[in-house]
DNA sequence: AACTTAATAT
DNA sequence: TATATTAAGT
C-alpha cells in the first residue's frame, strides 16, 4: 500500500556513490528505533518510506565525523589534499518530497529539526542541514498565509501580492523557482526536474556535488 | 542541549 | 540564488 508518488519519489538511486566509502546500511536500526519512540503523543500517522527505503547523499565527511572510519585522515592542514568541508546539500525536488512529507505527517509540534531529520532516514543529512532548509520553509509558508485573516492592525490597504495560493504541505511540492523561494507546483507532471527552483540540471541522478572543495 | 529567528557569509 | 553559519534569545 505504497502511493505511487512515493514510489517514484524512492525510485532516486544512490547511483554515482562510487567515492570511497561505503555509506549506506543502518538505516533499519535507526528506523526501529525511530519507530518505538514515535513520541509519547504519536504524530499520527507514519510516513510510508519508513519502510526501508535509505537514500544517500554524497559527500565527503568532514573530520570529527561521526563515522570511524579511521584511514587516511588528512593532516591538520593542507586543505589542497582532499576534502575539508562538506559540500553544500543540494535539495534536490526528491528531497524535498521527502522533508516536506515528514514535516506534513508530524505536527507542527513535533516537526523540529533533529526529528525531521531522523524521519528522513537520509543518510549524510545534517541537523544544521534540516534547520536551514525548515527556517526557509517556514518563511514560505507565512507568505502564503496571511491572506484573509484580520487585519485590524493594517488599516491600509496593503493586500500583499501573492501569486500562489495557500496550500496544505500534505503531499504537495511548495518548491520550485522563480520569484526567490518555495513555489507552488500545479500538477504533477511527468518531468521530473524543474520542479526546483534554480535547478536547471540533470534532477534525479545528479545528487549533491561537491561545488567548492575550498575553505 | 535543542529550537527559533534574524543577520550575515559563502 | 540557495544554502551555511553565526549570534542571541527562549
Amino acid at each position: 500500500m505504497i502511493p505511487p508518488d512515493l514510489a517514484s519519489a524512492f525510485s532516486v538511486t544512490p547511483a554515482a556513490s562510487r567515492t570511497v566509502h561505503d555509506v549506506y546500511r543502518a538505516s533499519h536500526a535507526t528506523l526501529s528505533n525511530l519507530r518505538r519512540l514515535s513520541s509519547p503523543v504519536a504524530p499520527t500517522p507514519l510516513p510510508s518510506f519508513a519502510d526501508g527505503d535509505p537514500l544517500v547523499i554524497e559527500g565527503d565527511e568532514p573530520p570529527g565525523s561521526s563515522k570511524p572510519e579511521g584511514a587516511e585522515t588528512e593532516a591538520s592542514e593542507d586543505p589542497s589534499t582532499r576534502s575539508s568541508k562538506r559540500a553544500r546539500l543540494v535539495w534536490t525536488p526528491q528531497l524535498h518530497r521527502r522533508f516536506v512529507d515528514v514535516v506534513g505527517h508530524l505536527g507542527i509540534k513535533n516537526a523540529v529539526p533533529k526529528t525531521i531529520m531522523q524521519l528522513m532516514n537520509v543518510e549524510g543529512l545534517t541537523r544544521e542541514n534540516v534547520a536551514s532548509h525548515l527556517q526557509k520553509y517556514r518563511l514560505y509558508l507565512k507568505r502564503n498565509e496571511g491572506s484573509d485573516h484580520l487585519f485590524a492592525s493594517t488599516p491600509v490597504s496593503n493586500p500583499p501580492p501573492r501569486q500562489m495560493v495557500p496550500v496544505s504541505i500534505i503531499g504537495y511540492n511548495p518548491y520550485g523557482g522563480g520569484g526567490g523561494g518555495f513555489h507552488e507546483h500545479q500538477h504533477q507532471h511527468q518531468h521530473q526536474q524543474g520542479e526546483w527552483s534554480g535547478n536547471m540540471f540533470d534532477s534525479v541522478n545528479s545528487y549533491p556535488r561537491h561545488v567548492h572543495p575550498s575553505q
